[in-house]
DNA sequence: TTTGAAGTTTAGGTTACTCTAAAAAAATAT
DNA sequence: ATATTTTTTTAGAGTAACCTAAACTTCAAA
């Protein structure tokens, strides 16, 4: 019996699925070409000749003109990835003592590392976390991704209280702007007040009060509570 | 001030220079581009365009027909990638139990990830392990590589008796061959007795006694005691 | 329903790396 | 010293990934 597991798909191919599948998960519908262009940071046509290529390869369903949706197997082989991206950032953190705000980059080169069994020996390693350090669910062995009851801090009432769960975009800026408030995944907060004008709010964490401006709110997940 | 860290050299020279590095240990003058070839699997007309290219941003001195030796900086990159294998190597084996002839593939490919931040706090975590796996010593922050006083066992003579520091070649159907005797790093031999013809030993390893070829004995790298 | 703007694809070119085949240089044997 | 073999380089071509510019669809406003 053979079991032959060579090189599947190139580093470029692995990101660009990747990057459809986070794009599917916002957009209901079929992935546009430029939406992947304008998130890879790249030119549209280079966008269409790979997914083209990975149509050849049924790794997506493209019509041209209409955009791509990911299929079985490419939405797995993205979620490989995604899971070993995040196993690694769980690494860093625990392990190599980095801050949440500087994994995502080193993450990015770990993530194409080809070995299963690696993967699978750093999974028990870390106790198969289910969380990454921003909160984002890791697949697991079966590729399964837990889904959690999240929302947006920003749509929180007045007076409510939440747990943060998880951040929407992990900019660094941002997250350092969480580290300096002490703000992290866990950290209990009350929102205290709600500007109606613009949205801004004022939140008591901990013993500290914070104004926080809309787009700071919309950038953090909280679990009501 | 502007630290910029920018990516290098590309996956492929990062590879050259390694496996030139490593001709040049055993083949004192200039590595040849047959000999380059031939390790790295690859054709001679491959080889000359890559070194020209080497010579252009000075890693190697090149002469046409002459072969090549690395210059300081192509040295210093190379011990650099070289650092990196056997630091992971250590981790793979030390924190993810995998066996010694299991890693060196997995290391190939962890070898080019970039961060130095990353490298050092790894180094850090292993407690700053002078050796890999492998027995081969590891270039610490300065790129400053430890020499130990070693000889392959096919030079002793009968009768005399050394510890087990490293192996020659370390592929991995030989690593097998030594896990099955229980032969590793650390391991305490005795020449029993030496076949002249063929250059073949009998030798004891704690309370067996085996037989090895010639062949087997210029694989094992041990320190006299 | 046309028409212009926006989005998408194709055509053709560039770079890095690889290859085969042929030419050139060096080493070796006669 | 010349001929033959080996080694090395060059020439020319292929592939993957990217780019610009031009052509083609789609969509939406007039």
């Amino acid at each position: 019996m053979y079991l032959c597991v060579m090189k599947q798909y190139s580093l470029s191919e692995e990101n660009y699925l990747k990057t459809i599948f986070h794009l599917e998960q916002i957009a209901d519908g079929n992935v546009s070409t430029n939406d992947i262009a304008e998130k890879m940071e790249t030119k549209a046509s280079s966008v269409s000749d790979m997914i083209r290529k990975l149509g050849e390869k049924n790794l997506v369903d493209y019509i041209k003109y209409q955009g791509v949706t990911l299929t079985d197997r490419g939405r797995k082989t993205a979620l490989r990835v995604i899971r070993k991206h995040r196993l690694w950032e769980v690494f860093l953190v625990e392990k190599l003592d980095f801050q949440w705000d500087e994994v995502h980059e080193i993450a990015e080169e770990l993530e194409h590392i080809e070995s299963e069994e690696l993967i699978s020996r750093l999974d028990a390693y870390l106790g198969h976390p289910e969380f990454d350090p921003h909160g984002d669910p890791i697949p697991d062995a079966n590729l399964r991704i837990a889904k959690i009851e999240k929302r947006l801090l920003s749509e929180l009432r007045i007076h409510q209280r939440g747990i943060c769960v998880g951040v929407h975009e992990s900019d660094n800026d941002f997250l350092q702007y969480l580290d300096k408030r002490q703000i992290g995944i866990g950290t209990k907060v009350f929102v205290e007040d709600i500007e109606t004008f613009d949205g801004s709010m004022t939140i008591l964490v901990d013993d500290n009060r914070y104004f926080i401006s809309k787009k700071i709110a919309e950038n953090i997940y909280v679990q009501i509570t």
